[in-house]
DNA sequence: TTAATAATAGTAATTATTACTAATAATAGT
DNA sequence: ACTATTATTAGTAATAATTACTATTATTAA
């Protein structure tokens, strides 16, 4: 039945790289990471830590972005913007709070609102370079 | 090399079926319906056709909804709100048109801004009820 | 220290999607 | 209408991300 979570080495880890690296990761990306200073783990150690530490609340999975996963230690209010090309994923600081525009907008639904997303989609400057040369 | 494309018997009623559903169906629940009008169709044509017709903008596809990819014929410029519970989809009537502030906040990140997607995040009038008997 | 059990490594299974191939059928040009 | 070209198809196999399984290990509470 599952109770009190327990702090292991690999879970530690998992999370302290997560939190440094600042480019939304996919999954396998952090597995490659944590590698180095845990070279046993397993990815579906990754996986499953992953999944419960976005599940606590510890840090974000950013969905639908390609065919991948990814993820985000960073839980500071901010947005993201994605390279249409590459996929590459940064940081914006926009803050979308529902207006009252929106809640009205839902109310024709019958839906109760939780959250606004706004993702901005765009070409990245390497990817706009690399077209350039072509 | 693949030129001009062939309007296929196929490929016209998975368009028809599409814009018939309203529901942003999945690649397979697409499937299921058109087989009723092609019994001998195969899912992979399905998938196929679903990626030409969205690379030529005759269909939208919806990025990354849970673990599928969901499709809308409906080309008509509107966002949508998910259930975060059952995956349900519906319309909303948004306009999401980058603002002056939108593209001041791009402008900081250097990408080229292409598009500012608005997704709306809630409980479906059906799960509210559900979790009210709970 | 020890007992209870959450978590792990390693591997197998699952699932959505894409790739492959021989056969079929939509279109352009006669 | 006939024919040649080749995009498309059905059927199946392959891929790739993620999840499930299981015996073993290690964290935590008492």
């Amino acid at each position: 039945m599952e109770s009190r979570p327990r702090m292991t080495k690999q879970r530690q880890v998992i999370l302290e790289e997560l939190r440094m690296m600042h480019t939304h990761p996919t999954a396998d990306e952090l597995y490659e990471r944590v590698r180095d200073r845990l070279p046993r783990i397993s990815l579906g150690t990754v996986y499953r830590n992953l999944e419960k530490l976005a599940a606590s609340g510890m840090i974000r999975r950013l969905e639908k972005t390609g065919s991948q996963m990814r993820f985000d230690g960073d839980l500071h209010d901010h947005q993201h913007i994605r390279c249409i090309l590459c996929g590459r994923i940064e940081d914006i600081e926009a803050e979308p709070e529902p207006t009252h525009c929106d809640y009205k907008l839902v109310a024709g639904t019958g839906f109760r609102l939780i959250e606004r997303r706004v993702e901005y989609v765009g070409v990245c400057p390497a990817c706009e370079a690399k077209k350039g040369k072509m």
